[in-house]
DNA sequence: TAAAATTAAACAAACGTTTGATTAATTTTT
DNA sequence: AAAAATTAATCAAACGTTTGTTTAATTTTA
């Protein structure tokens, strides 16, 4: 029984991008339900109305995004015309392309994170954390038994590092513009600046870590 | 002309510890000055005596744990007992001790990173991360010049791999004690475990991207 | 006794939410 | 088809709380 997605109107889908985008640059508690509305132009009593109160509506926005949010492993899974490592690198683009792409959404899932609570929106990351890591294992598992690769490999920490390494280098937009001399370059620019080398670099990292090859 | 180091009285001591838990466990818009007043024992008036303002005492909160948090690099680059690679190694301790050992800093240094913002604190983050980068490009150059080193090493990203596991770890405690069935661990048992475990992970990542040996 | 520390009380501002009125569109009844 | 009833959407205003900060009085310290 798959839980369907809600049809929004243009208002509500108006309320959920502002709360989004307002959410990320500013926290949840650091933005109050009058800057959503005004930049959604909308009157404040209507996100009450559409989605029940300020927790509601964050659990909206979560709702929304997560379920775009799932990695396209399971048909990648099925496929038997790639070696098992470019299974592996087309998982690892398709996670830098998600997390720059949808960055001001990744922003808010590391800040709820970050804070240990127990609040709906944490049981969906976990929900969507375990999904993405099941299927990963069943990758990397299929992948040492046909002797592609290594017998000992900790897949948690290697999901740790792709996840971690990615998130950081984007939240250190500035920090890493300023270092690397970057700093005419466009948001677009940027993002394809990093786009490349976050691929090159954790498919380097994870191919010296599961195979055997040199 | 080096900063000098305020000395706190006990109660202010008491604040800013208070402080520190809180906005570590709920956020700094999360957590009103009454909770921190109340968590230290002390009136509410005296947060403002004492520091003027909540966000001075963030201020006063970062001033006093980054000047503890800076590395121990700079002695160790000179040390010409120990290969380039074993003072990375020293480095990779050091750095996943300090994030472990002070992971309620260091997630509120992570929920400020995430919003950009153009605070004293944002500041103070940038100093801290551009005087670390720094005294890190010079051990790795040492070691390139010396040989053992590769020559083509893009050290942001390795900073990012590093800085972005350890703290991928650290937050993702509970998703990472349920997927490895290690719930029943006390905190200072978990803290022994992932010590050992990222440190390891991190040291192997960082020789084979590092050096020519497999 | 002067200075510093501490307190309860008060402050305006901002918070999330609810209210009652109004509009416009839709449905039901005549 | 006209009239009446119902519904959903929208709004300004107000609600009761909580916010960070200040005041003025009191106690403690030096």
């Amino acid at each position: 029984m798959e839980k369907q997605t809600i049809a929004y109107s243009e208002k509500q889908n108006a309320i959920i991008h502002s709360a989004e985008k307002l959410f990320s640059q500013t926290g949840f508690d650091g933005t109050s339900v009058r800057d959503i509305a005004q930049e959604a132009g909308v009157n404040v009593a209507m996100i009450s109305y559409y989605f029940g109160s300020k927790d509601k509506l964050m659990e909206a926005v979560f709702e929304q995004k997560t379920t775009q949010m799932r990695l396209k492993i399971e048909n990648l899974l099925l496929n038997n015309q790639i070696t098992h490592l470019e299974k592996v690198n087309i998982l690892i683009d398709d996670y830098v392309d998600k997390f720059v792409d949808q960055q001001e959404f990744h922003k808010i899932m590391m800040r709820e994170q970050i804070l240990e609570q127990n609040t709906p929106v944490a049981a969906l990351i976990l929900e969507l954390k375990k999904r993405n890591l099941q299927s990963i294992k069943k990758l990397i598992q299929d992948g040492q038994k046909s002797g592609e690769f290594k017998k000992h490999i900790d897949i948690m920490l290697m999901m740790s590092t792709l996840v971690g390494t990615v998130s950081q280098v984007v939240i250190s937009k500035r920090f890493y513009c300023e270092m690397n001399h970057l700093g005419d370059l466009t948001e677009p620019e940027y993002q394809k600046y990093i786009r490349k080398k976050l691929s090159a670099h954790l498919k380097n990292l994870f191919k010296i870590t599961l195979t055997n090859d040199i």
